[in-house]
RNA sequence: CGGGAAGUAGCGCAGCUUGGCAGCGCGCCUGCUUUGGGAGCAGGAGGCCGCGGGUUCAAAUCCCGCCUUCCCGACCA
């Protein structure tokens, strides 16, 4: 392709409005351009690395076994009103657009799952024809409550997504394990560093499932991984180990019974912290106390180490205004479990707080605090559980050893879903071997191809521009003619050039443009293909073009009748 | 959805406080000169100053409403 041809236009200076690097030099060198918030526009050099990593994708689920399909992007709203997923969409779980037409209402399809479910459905009626994978490569729609960074989170993105369809679970994790095991493949071709890790399957479902996540210090999302295990999971879904004090915790008598302090306006737990500060308190020897509303609906008090975040499980939800001014044993700021259960308000509480104490604790009166509060003797817990973030140097579950926390970005997410889908939608059922009705057991998996590109970008560039890896680069040779304009010697040998490695099948731009090298020079550097040819008349002078690799720097003198082997042979 | 900031030429921005000809840099067009890391000179094109209303002799500037965009948070398949 011929730079004078190609439709690009690089920027000096970024958009205001891009924060990230990928999302910067994406946009500097002319790989997309925003039309709205979250919504990007892939320009000829942007497509073509979508595409690059698109074949990459079929290559390996095509080896896989998996079957290439196209559903439709818009979808009849009685599908999802049959899944019961249409309930959802007001919902930040599931941020669908909905388009109102002819013939009804239709649902931008945010993911598949319903539409492969009657797809498939209506085509296998037997055992005989299981176990099938199919995936395809398609535009989604989700209206993100916050677009942001770019290709890493937008209201329209390119994704991938496979769904299996077995006979039964066993059947269904063998497919899981190809898909996720294709999935790795593709993310080591891409050359990234991806680590699987457990997490919450969220609105989509089902039991098991794995995040695909690239350690990146802009991503959105965070895990723990043990360095002598392996154990990985999403922090959502991550658990710790805490030693429990042997035996029975022991109910020793530091002062007979609590004490009560006058402690006004101190509500937040570091006020509370600091106002017995010369006692050396610490946040950690405060009980962190949350009224919640847990998933039956029951009100609760959950009880944390003062130290850590909380973390909910699915289904729960913190106190409103109304719930606070129904359950006046729970009192806002002040919270303290003692007497609790007495006013029909369960103690539900963290490992963590599974010691003695002392505890200082909110004493249920607005402006009053415990100390000296003591497990066992001045409240007790009905349930323990795990309810907090784990952090970084927390014990790992299964070994003990240290966790680390890594900031990441997910780049794919595989559920083993089960009858979730196939349990509720139409004709979603084969015939087994004995002749009876049986509905599949089906997997999922997504990866976020738009996506993908960003992450690649924010893994590979520097200063000056992007530096793709040669597996996913729009071209692989920037060929740049110094001076052409004024050198018919110089135009002679590039054009030459251009024609010798095409014929060997190596992709080239050609920067046949009447600009000063200087603007060339940048412009390589910002559309970072791996390979620079530099022909000018100061090399021809001495039989020879430049050859630099973009990501080293690389640098070297080739004579003219050995470019084309060289670059070749690299 | 809560908090903050910003919308002026394709991009980056000044002008707004104190109302009075709409500007600068880059980019774009023409000519000449130049040519190994974003060239120089000269000339030129390009604007609903986000939109609507109000105040005023007069509004980019002041007031009200709306829209859009970005950042932080909440949330997130």
């Amino acid at each position: 392709m011929r730079m004078s041809r190609l439709l690009v236009r690089t920027l000096r200076e970024a958009p205001a409005d891009a924060e990230v690097a990928s999302h910067r030099l994406l946009v500097r060198a002319g790989y997309i351009r925003r039309l709205a918030s979250g919504v990007y526009t892939f320009l000829p050099l942007g497509l073509r690395v979508l595409h690059r990593i698109e074949a990459i994708v079929r290559e390996e689920l095509d080896a896989a076994g998996c079957q290439e399909l196209l559903l439709p992007a818009l979808h009849p709203i009685e599908l999802w009103e049959q899944s019961g997923r249409a309930a959802l969409f007001g919902s930040d779980a599931l941020p669908a657009m909905t388009v109102d037409a002819r013939g009804g209402t239709f649902v931008l399809g945010p993911t598949h799952e319903e539409v492969v479910t009657v797809t498939v459905g209506a085509e296998v009626d037997s055992y005989r024809q299981l176990p099938v994978t199919v995936y395809q490569i398609q535009v989604k729609f989700r209206d993100e409550a916050r677009p942001r960074f770019g290709l890493l989170r937008t209201r329209e993105l390119v994704m991938c997504d496979a769904y299996s369809f077995d006979t039964d679970k066993a059947a269904m994790q063998r497919s899981y394990r190809a898909v996720f095991d294709a999935y790795l493949r593709i993310f080591g071709r891409l050359g990234l560093e991806v680590t699987p890790v457990e997490a919450d399957s969220g609105a989509i479902g089902g039991d098991v499932n794995h995040e695909f996540m690239v350690p990146s210090a802009v991503g959105e999302d965070r895990f723990v991984r043990c360095g002598a295990c392996g154990y990985a999971a999403n922090i959502e879904a991550a658990r710790r180990r805490v030693e429990v004090p042997a035996g029975a915790p022991p109910v020793e008598d530091p002062g007979g019974s609590p004490v009560e302090h006058h402690t006004p306006d101190r509500a937040e737990i570091a006020d509370v912290a600091a106002f017995f500060a010369d006692q050396g308190v610490t946040t950690a020897d405060l009980l962190k106390g949350l009224a919640v509303v847990d998933a039956d609906g029951d009100p609760a008090l959950l009880l944390l180490a003062g130290d850590r975040e909380a973390l909910l499980p699915a289904g729960w939800r913190l106190f409103d205004a109304d719930d606070f001014a129904r359950r006046p044993s729970m009192v806002k700021g002040y919270l303290g479990p003692g007497g609790q259960q007495l006013h029909g308000v369960r103690v539900v509480a963290d490992e963590g707080v599974r010691r003695p104490g002392p505890w200082i604790t909110g004493a249920n009166r607005v402006g009053h605090h415990l100390s000296g509060v003591v497990l066992g003797r001045d409240f007790t817990v009905d349930a323990w559980g795990s309810y907090v973030a784990v952090e970084a140097g927390d014990a790992c579950p299964r070994c003990g050893e240290p966790l680390e926390l890594v900031r990441s970005v997910e780049a794919g997410h595989t559920f083993q879903l089960g009858y979730k889908y196939s349990a509720v939608m139409a004709g979603a059922t084969f015939v087994d071997e004995a002749g009876g009705e049986q509905p599949f057991s089906m997997g999922c998996y997504g990866m976020g191809v738009s996506r993908l590109l960003a992450v690649l970008a924010e893994e590979h560039h520097d200063d000056a521009g992007l530096q793709w890896p040669p597996a996913v680069a729009p071209y692989r040779v920037y060929l740049a003619a110094l001076g052409a304009s004024r050198s018919p010697e110089v135009t002679e040998v590039a054009d030459r050039l251009y024609g010798e490695l095409a014929a060997e099948g190596i992709e080239v731009l050609y920067d046949d443009r009447d600009v000063s090298p200087g603007v060339k020079f940048n412009d390589a550097d910002l559309i970072g293909l791996p390979d620079v040819v530099v022909v000018g008349a100061k090399g021809l002078a001495r039989g020879t073009v430049e050859w630099r690799e973009r990501r080293s720097g690389v640098e070297r003198e080739l004579p003219l009748d050995q470019v084309v082997a060289e670059i070749s042979a690299a």
